[in-house]
DNA sequence: ACCGTTATTTGAACACGTTCAAATTCTTCT
DNA sequence: AGAAGAATTTGAACGTGTTCAAATAACGGT
């Protein structure tokens, strides 16, 4: 398993080792505090209490409360990506591999459903450096819309070119979409993230096979269009 | 035309013509700052003043900073209605009607692009009163659902009854998209959103058309099927 | 081993959103 | 008109995220 080098979109790269732990030891602080008590809840200077710094020392090495969601974004994705190696290497059929690495993020991100809320908090808000169109999420989004091109190509899937150039990003709009919904989601054992996940990756898969028809390719043109417009 | 009634989300209401004057005065200097200088900038000390009233008084008519952004909401809806009625009673086509009330929309929300990004910020924190799933936010979010289907109702498309039933959630939730989409969108006069409308209202109607043909109804059936399944 | 430079760490300060008990003004009833 | 009660208004205080100048520690070259 690589170094699970930490996403470059953090500001203070430490530049000692020494450096190097302390920030290590704030980050965990704080997604500990930020599971057991939600981010609100969880202040500046419990996480530096916490790591054994002081106040200020935390901001030496995340610019701002915010930018540790970025590191929890960065260190989820990457175990994101490991678990879904081994279903991305058993699995052939489209709608298996796009269900379990679903799947997986689901289950990667579930110790965290209690505050994730905020993750996505700012998502529209263009000021951010959170929102998922943002530079500094362009890593780790472009990260995880290559998974779902990994998810398409290496499947027995057959697709028009056009369309499978384009179906990663719009997989990845859909996943982000599942999270929104699993966020607020309180069913027990989010069996309604559950369900609507098994049932909308069949409708995918439907969706996409009939958008393979040659019958549908001035609509599916069309549709390439509007989205190579707004990229 | 009614008298456009605040929504009923602000939780002080004045039962006093004075009180009711200074929760205006404060409200009205609010969204002229917003407007201004962005939300962000804006404090709440400063609307206050802007208002002549005392900070501690300008909590006792909004909850919260945030609390205003909900008035905000509700204000901008009330005259989005007003704009998209003189289209609704003029255009009877399904593409010309969803057209016209969505750019009535963007047109009513435009002079606050600045500040818009926040109205959605919270937009994935189950814990804000902002959200649009939010019980707060359900009177709104049934009106401007009301509005679309006013948009398919009154409009002369052929569609079949279970779909009928549900277009106008879609149609809300479509709507939500492309106010995501307008509030990134910096390009001069919203050229862009403004093409992504044209080009999706566009896959709409067409989509709409084919999801009609008796061939879809069993995918139509398991697409509808899920949405029950979420709502 | 020493010194200049760079990296790290500190603690105090600031501005902001929010709360609240107390003061003031308004309304209503007699 | 006056008193009791309700609505409104105030201002000071608290806790929070964030900033910053200054202090300390680590490093690299001589």
């Amino acid at each position: 398993m690589a170094a699970p080098k930490e996403t470059s979109t953090d500001l203070a790269a430490p530049k000692t080792p020494k450096g190097g732990e302390t920030r290590a030891r704030i980050l965990e602080t704080a997604l500990d505090l930020f599971r057991e008590r939600g981010y609100e809840e969880t202040t500046m200077r419990a996480i530096a209490e916490g790591a054994g710094v002081s106040l200020g020392n935390a901001y030496y090495y995340f610019k701002s409360k915010e930018h540790l969601i970025q590191a929890f974004y960065g260190r989820t994705h990457q175990e994101h990506l490991e678990a879904s190696a081994p279903i991305l290497a058993s699995q052939s059929a489209f709608k298996a591999r796009l269900l379990g690495v679903m799947n997986a993020k689901l289950a990667t991100i579930e110790p965290y459903h209690r505050f994730a809320g905020i993750l996505f908090k700012s998502a529209a808000d263009p000021e951010s450096p959170l929102h998922p169109f943002s530079k500094e999420s362009g890593p780790v989004r472009d990260e995880a819309t290559a998974l779902m091109r990994e998810v398409v190509d290496g499947s027995t899937i057959k697709l028009p070119d056009d369309l499978r150039a384009e179906l990663p990003r719009l997989l990845w709009l859909y996943h982000m979409g599942v999270i929104l919904f699993w966020i607020h989601d309180t069913s027990p054992k989010r069996q309604r993230t559950r369900k609507l996940l098994e049932m909308s990756v069949e409708l995918i898969a439907r969706g996409v096979g009939i958008a393979g028809n040659p019958l549908m390719r001035p609509v599916r043109r069309a549709a390439l269009r509007m989205l190579e417009e707004i990229k």
